[in-house]
Order: structure tokens, then sequence, then C-alpha cells
DNA sequence: ATACGACTTCAAGTCCACTTGAGGTCAACC
DNA sequence: GGTTGACCTCAAGTGGACTTGAAGTCGTAT
């Protein structure tokens, strides 16, 4: 199998090198080896970032996906976690949903405040009600970097 | 009407009177007086309160909520910029969905390595794909304060 | 009248996920 | 064999959104 730069590997990731070196220091990835001082990396590594991007895009932390995929090691995940995870994720559909409309809404109606404007209102409770109980925020995933 | 004073408006918005005092200081919200050194509130602070939440749910910074509802002053709002993030709430929302599914499936399939479940990978490259040209994190609403 | 506790200010600290900078190494190409 | 540019390390800095701490003020209940 093709060993890997880091700059190779930042290019079909879409992240940069430091990323991935902080990553590796948090165990997150491993390089299988050295070249000189250069690191080298596989397929695997591109596993894991493309899991760790999957979990940092349903918000997960960098620590707590370490504990899911194994600081360093073969991935060990937790179920019961994930369906609660997905559960919340739900929760919050639900509510970029009704916020969405919201905002499309807001958009097009003529009121000259939104807030006399009952179906606004009545989109904004829905929006905001549930966000009460979300336990941590649900990030995009990782926008590439800004050059190229 | 009833004027509120810090702490109510604390209770009844769910957000530590120190996150008050931050976004009137940012300019987000106003007080309509003093009493003593106390700050009192009216029925506009919540209403606009309930905007940033809504907007932060959204994904907003504070300066762009603050731009949107004008720093100090009616809400005056930027309804192109309103649809458009629509539509970048809509495209979360579907990467949301597929990455729900994938969470469940990883919680349910009985493959040793989810790495090797093809329909797992579908859904991962699915939940991932989109996450490369979001703009900025869509956060959920900020969470209620840690104690009670 | 006095005590209490909820408020006040201002500066500094925290957390997370990175990014940047300085100074150095070295594999590959000409 | 020399240059180059991508890599390296380590420490420190950044940004957003708050939070915390110290020291002080003051309305309200007893």
């Amino acid at each position: 199998m093709k060993l890997l730069d880091i700059g190779e590997v930042a290019e079909l990731c879409g992240l940069p090198a430091s990323t991935l070196r902080f990553y590796e220091e948090k165990g997150l990835i491993a390089s299988v080896g050295r070249r000189g001082l250069r690191r080298l990396f596989d397929g695997e590594a591109l596993d894991r970032l493309s899991l760790i991007a999957l979990g940092r895009s349903a918000g997960f932390s960098l620590d707590e996906i370490g504990d899911m995929l194994g600081l360093d090691g073969p991935p060990r995940i937790d179920r019961a976690r994930l369906a609660e995870r997905a559960d919340e994720l739900d929760q919050t559909i639900r509510r970029l949903t009704a916020l969405s409309k919201a905002l499309r809404h807001a958009a097009e109606c003529p009121a000259p405040s939104h807030m006399e404007c009952p179906t606004f209102n009545r989109l904004r409770r829905a929006a905001v009600a549930r966000g009460r109980e979300a336990r941590s925020p649900a990030k995009r995933a990782p926008s590439p970097r800004s050059g190229s």
C-alpha cells in the first residue's frame, strides 16, 4: 500500500498539515513510521480522519472521539452512546427545520417587525424551545482551509 | 409594563446574569434604566434575547446577530442573508440526517469494524461529503446554565 | 439601624481546536 | 554537491463566547 506524506494526506482530507500533527499529538491518528524526520501515513489514517470528521460533525469533541476510536488502536465504539447521540441529532434536526422555516419566513414576510408576525413567533418558539435541553453544540464539519 | 431585574431576566431566559451583562456590553441588548446601580430591563430585552437565541442556534455569531438586530436599536434584518442562511441550514439538515442514520446504523450493525460495512461507509460518505462546503459551524442553542 | 444578599465594575482567566512563528533538518532534484 | 522547499519541533498565540474573582454598592427585610 502506498505510503503518504503528511502533505498528501492533508490534500486528500482537506485539513492543513498542522491539524494532522495536532491530531497525532492527541493520539487520534498515528503515522506508520518516518522517512527521515517525515511522517508516513497509510490508508488507515484516512479512514480514521474520515471517522473523526464524522464525529466532529455529529458534535462530539475531539476527546470524545478519542474515547470512541480508542486513542491509538482500532475503533471500539460505544453503541449506546451513538444511539443516544443519534436521538439528540434528531432533536437538533427538528429544531433546525423549524429554524429554517422561520428564517425563510422572516426573509419573505412583509410585516414591519417580525416580532409582530404570528407566523414568525410560532416558528421562533418552536425553534428555540427545544434548544433549551441541548447538551453541547453540534458543529458543522471543520471547514476546508482558506487557501486554494 | 413590569420592569425586570437582571436576575429575573436571567431566570426567564435561562442565561446567567454574567452573560446578559456581556450581551449588553456588546450592544446586543439594552437596559431601560437603573434603580441605583441595578439594571432594569423590559419586555423588549426578552424579545431580543429570544431572537439572539434563534440566531445563535442558526449558527450566526454574536457579531452577525448584532448586525442583524441593529446594535442598540430596532431589529433591521437582512432578508437576503436570512434566505441564504436558510439554504445553508437545509444543507446542514440533510447532512445531519445522513449522520443520524449513520450513527444509528453503527449502533446496531453487528459488523466487527464499521469500516468494513458498506452501509456504514455509504452513510459516512454522505454525512461527510457535504460538510466540505460548510461556511461556519451551526451550533445548538446555548445550553442552560449548569446549576438547577 | 443593620445585616444580607443581589447586584455592580473591571480585569483576568478558561475552554476548545487549532494556528503561527522561529529556528532547524533533510530527501530529492539539477 | 549544492539548493530548495517540504517537512520537523516546541512554545506561544488566536478567537469566540463566556466565566470568575476581587472589591465595592445598595435595596429590602427584620
